[in-house]
DNA sequence: TGAATTGGTACTCGAACGGTGCTATATATT
DNA sequence: AATATATAGCACCGTTCGAGTACCAATTCA
């Protein structure tokens, strides 16, 4: 199953919430409870969105966190990239830390670079589409605005299909 | 790393080859050592595309693979697919074995599920742009071009497509 | 018959994911 | 100041899964 490990899931429902909640700062525990997600692996994970500056932290008693950008610059390829490290599909396509391939040894020019690294382009410029303010702003629309999230103005979602 | 498994990488150096390679017969051997790959493992990966219906195979001595569908049918998306299994990045949008997530436990509706099949179909819809004609004649091109390894003029793989 | 080659499955090894625990540090409350 | 709360960082462990190996059956050519 080509799939993400599921810190990314929690990390998206991480800030989702933190999104909903406007400003307010949130501790991992009231976050993990939220989603029933295991609190210290919430902990590693915000940790994690933390370093990567998509969540600002508070410590001491009452700190928690919150969300340090507009959800609009907040996007699904920031959030994979520091939970998952570095996007690329075909390890053909690697070029940092990992050698190019052992393969294609026989061959002049290995026959998939070039492809590979196209697909990963178009993969991360996807992923760059969506924000979290848009992923967010789609669910509350299902639920119906039982509103009690800030209902940010100007959402405009482009939606693909 | 957000990646692939190695043997998506293999699969497709094989089916580049017998793209190339037209309507010939190849023994996993022969593509295996082309590029360098374990006999065994190419043997492992040729019978999975087989099954999944993309190359045919003769048995018995001379015998091998071959594409058993055009190469501009052949997309990136049933490649990955019969290699790695079905394709949704998130956990949380699995539906077929998998339980929809245990997490979102105290929401109405998990904040993500609906977003996430929104990106499966995108990232779908991606893969099933880059085909095999397409990414196997953008090296030809390349090879062509950068003057590196000058091209043995009738590359151009055999007609039969 | 014998060699070559695919079909299928079962197995081992090592790395990575999922999850836990501990210690240090910072802050609010008392 | 003392205490409780909460993040920061790291080290650790068990299970799963990917990578690769091995074996045997079935099929075909010479």
């Amino acid at each position: 199953m080509m799939t993400l490990t599921r810190k990314s899931d929690y990390a998206l429902l991480a800030l989702v919430h933190l999104y909903r909640e406007g400003n307010r700062v949130c501790s991992a525990r009231e976050i993990a409870d939220a989603y029933e997600v295991p609190v210290p692996i919430l902990m590693n994970i915000l940790k994690r969105l933390c370093r990567a500056g998509m969540v600002a932290s508070t410590r001491g008693a009452r700190g928690g966190y919150r969300l340090a950008l507009e959800a609009r610059d907040i996007t699904l390829y920031m959030v994979i990239s520091a939970i998952e490290g570095p996007v690329g599909l075909f390890q053909c396509a690697r070029r940092n830390g990992q050698v190019l391939a052992s393969n294609c040894g026989r061959q002049p020019v290995c026959p998939m670079s070039s492809p590979a690294r196209r697909v990963s382009e178009r993969l991360r410029a996807l992923l760059e589409e969506f924000t979290l303010e848009q992923m967010a702003d789609e669910v509350a629309e299902l639920r119906g605005n039982d509103g009690d999230e800030p209902e940010p103005a100007g959402v405009s979602r482009v939606s693909g299909s």
